[in-house]
DNA sequence: GTGATTGGCACCTAGGTGGAAACG
DNA sequence: GACGTTTCCACCTAGGTGCCAATC
């Protein structure tokens, strides 16, 4: 059931939603949830997913999200642990991230899970690509809206049906700061397979280890060049690590 | 402008529809443009896309495609040429392709192309993927249909205004007949970049004539492993052809 | 035997990962 | 210096090509 923040008031109460994929979030959320921001744009893992109960069937919704500043301070990743830094840089408007289904019938929403899998972080002010803007080093809530609407421009601030899971909440960063989650990340995210080790020993690592710093493996293309060096750069000897 | 099939009648004569790759589809349509089908489902090449003016701004369509026997015939390819071998299999009842974007605003079609390119077309007629599904060896002509109606539950058939161009009709094939539409498939198509002749002689068929016939070419990993076989496969000589 | 169809595959496009080094 | 940000890249996922051999 939904762990929903008692703030927000749910005009319809026949709505039910519910976290899918909660286990994993908690995952995250018993080290300390961390997502990457981008100028270009990046997605959140792990990706918000809910199932929804109780909608007419055949009535017309648009399903939302947005992401709240959950406190008023400025983070810092020290020793370890997260501290407080100072006081909160001003929030950008928030902007809603309407999912690309909507609009869409009740029966549509409820049929199967609603992934919100292409929203996109950034933390560029100037973003015109309709990304969710935030500032680093502070903590977000995500929420998701659904409003019965035909389309956006009825919609009708009054209807919003809000809700939050707390276990969603993270903080905004540039670059990964607790290790712990880096690995979680690897571990779970299937674009990030390339950082797992194998378990044979042969790691990412291993190989970089291999690597002249300035080595760029392209792809060997079949090559009756003799010429073609492709396989004597991979003879060289390990650099001395800095 | 539109060189509309004169059969349809168009309801609304305010609608103007523009091929936007006309250039393409001629090329294609003076050799035979043929389209491969397959179980699983494929895209049209060339895509059809089309610009549109005279929606009223506001109002909301659905756009759709479908694609209706030219004749009554099956064809087959003969000494370089297309002839007619007897009369068509039963048309499976025309699937309608509605273009994701459906329901949107007069507005939205208008302000770019509108593009089908995620259209499959499949030989298999228990398809339950939404392709649309054709008999091979038959003609077929592509058509779209502008809807004014606020979702497809309440489009009326009465109100279709439907377009067709005669340089978008083709054959559907599970195998390329003409060699001269493979070379403008391979030409034009980015995902068939990998069988064009680079001009410097590192086309893929001198490849594949240095190939053992059971060589599975993967991707050289970095390997250390002296057992590794890689290289040794790419020294085979050319087999005899056939 | 002939002709049409199927499935596997190398080779692409397109784009989502964290690492590392450079930058500010 | 310390620390946050940016950029580039190898390595992935995901899926669209025609070719080829096998199959029907």
């Amino acid at each position: 059931m939904a762990s929903a923040a008692g703030r927000e008031q749910n005009r319809d109460k026949n709505i039910k939603i519910n976290l899918e994929n909660k286990e994993l979030w908690q995952k995250f959320h018993a080290i300390g949830t961390e997502m990457i921001i981008t100028k270009s744009g990046r997605r959140m893992f792990p990706t918000f997913k809910c199932s929804l109960e109780g909608l007419d069937p055949h009535a017309k919704y648009i399903l939302l999200m947005d992401l709240v500043p959950l406190d008023d301070c400025r983070y810092k990743y020290h020793n370890s642990e997260w501290v407080v830094t100072g006081k909160a840089e001003p929030h950008m408007p928030g902007r809603l991230y309407i999912h690309p289904d909507s609009p869409a019938s009740g029966s549509h929403w409820m049929k199967q899970p609603v992934s919100f899998h292409k929203l996109k972080l950034t933390n560029n002010n100037l973003d015109q690509n309709g990304h969710i803007i935030l500032n680093s080093m502070h903590k977000y809530q995500p929420r998701i809206h659904v409003v019965q609407a035909n389309d956006i421009f009825t919609m009708r601030w009054n209807s919003f049906n809000t809700y939050a899971f707390e276990e969603t909440h993270f903080i905004a960063v540039t670059a990964y700061q607790n290790e712990q989650i880096t690995q979680l990340k690897i571990d779970h995210n299937p674009f990030a397979k390339g950082f797992r080790d194998n378990g044979m020993g042969r790691s990412r690592v291993d190989v970089l280890h291999c690597r002249d710093h300035r080595l760029h493996m392209k792809r060997p293309s079949i090559s009756m060049d003799p010429s073609d060096k492709t396989s004597h750069d991979l003879s060289g000897t390990a650099p001395t690590s800095k």
